[in-house]
DNA sequence: TTGCGATTTAATCAATTGATTAATACACTC
DNA sequence: GAGTGTATTAATCAATTGATTAAATCGCAA
């Protein structure tokens, strides 16, 4: 290999430092040297990788996107027929969100980035909106609309695909106001379980 | 009067002018010279006013969680037997939180500096959970807790009451994706009237 | 009017910011 | 081991930052 590979290493490493200081702090919140510090290396070398600081960023999004992607991707959907699979599918889909909004501390730390990025909608927007959120919004979309024997594209089914992802959202969301009236400091094990039935009784409208 | 009316104004252009540059741009990705010049006043005047610019910060959240306070306010709760008007009560506080989510700008604008509080919060955390999140979270459980018989501090009463919000607060948060989604840029009269039958749809259970 | 405290203003401060530079160290090829 | 392009480093730059200060202005009472 050539010195690529530690070039890379580098990069990486910046990225990393990028998605946790950029998510605590913000863009601006966060300096070029708090980045190189925490990424162990120095300050010209994010000039050098990405340009400037708002290249980091960009990159930062983008592993966000790809992430969020893995975590989530869309299992291979089931024949269109099969009332059955496309449940089981469904069901397999909100419970792998449920665990992954809940127990997976990377995603509180991307949260303020996204929702950010929500806010006001940069390059990082198209980014994240093209490479996660779009293929979930299409694949719970086709989903329910399957099962509710109508259109993907039906206005009704894209509002209720939103619905149905805004109740497994906002447990990260608003994980602090929750989680203070549970008198908790954390979702436990046991907390999970009961948010995970609570969604599948949801979804037994569907069935 | 003595000059404090003036004083008084000065503070409060301060204040919205906080609301809106701290809500676009995040703490630190705003200046006091933005603030200054955006309210018609002088740098000093933030830390005549409010000590200095975190003291503008938190003077803003106040601010943020009155208003919520005020679109959201709990109405007068029914007799606890009257499972009707119970119902009727729950049906026009979700009603009143889907159009302020949707159709009042300013929410957008606050949105960002409670996600922000959200994410690690701090003084100004307390100041909405104290004076917003808390009486809203209240209601509404109280409210299903009669519904579905069960106590007020069930921990299933906690959580449905946390999807009931999470599916209404998200038409704010996810509001772009959504729109993208349906090829519209804003919420119009017609689409936040299917909001309002899909919410309203989904109470029909606690009937 | 005069006096007095409250408020606003312009100027200035030290500190920090993102970016750039030239020099150096590195990994690999020939 | 010399040569070459890549990658890292320390030092420096101009610009901007939040805060402070002393002077000026304001509103009202005596």
């Amino acid at each position: 290999m050539n010195q690529i590979a530690n070039s890379a290493e580098t990069r990486e490493r910046l990225i990393q430092a990028a998605i946790q200081l950029f998510g605590e702090h913000g863009f601006k919140g966060t300096t070029t040297r708090q980045l190189a510090e925490a990424a162990g290396a120095n300050i010209g070398s994010i000039a050098y990788h990405f340009t400037n600081k708002h290249g980091l960023y960009l990159a930062s999004a983008a592993y966000i996107a790809d992430e969020l992607h893995r975590r989530l991707a869309p299992p291979p959907l089931p024949a269109p027929t099969d009332r059955e699979a496309s449940l089981a599918t469904l069901r397999t889909l909100v419970a792998r969100m449920v665990h992954t909004f809940t127990e997976d501390d990377d995603c509180r730390q991307w949260l303020l980035l996204v929702i950010r990025e929500q806010v006001s909608p940069g390059e990082a927007f198209d980014i994240l909106q093209a490479r996660a959120f779009q293929p979930i919004q299409m694949t719970l979309s086709a989903l329910i609309a399957r099962l509710t024997g109508r259109d993907p594209d039906d206005r009704r089914v894209i509002l209720e695909t939103h619905t149905l992802v805004g109740q497994i959202v906002f447990f990260l969301v608003g994980r602090e106001p929750l989680l203070r009236r549970l008198g908790q400091d954390g979702y436990d094990a046991a907390t999970v379980a009961e948010i995970e039935a609570l969604m599948a009784a949801q979804l037994a409208r569907y069935a």
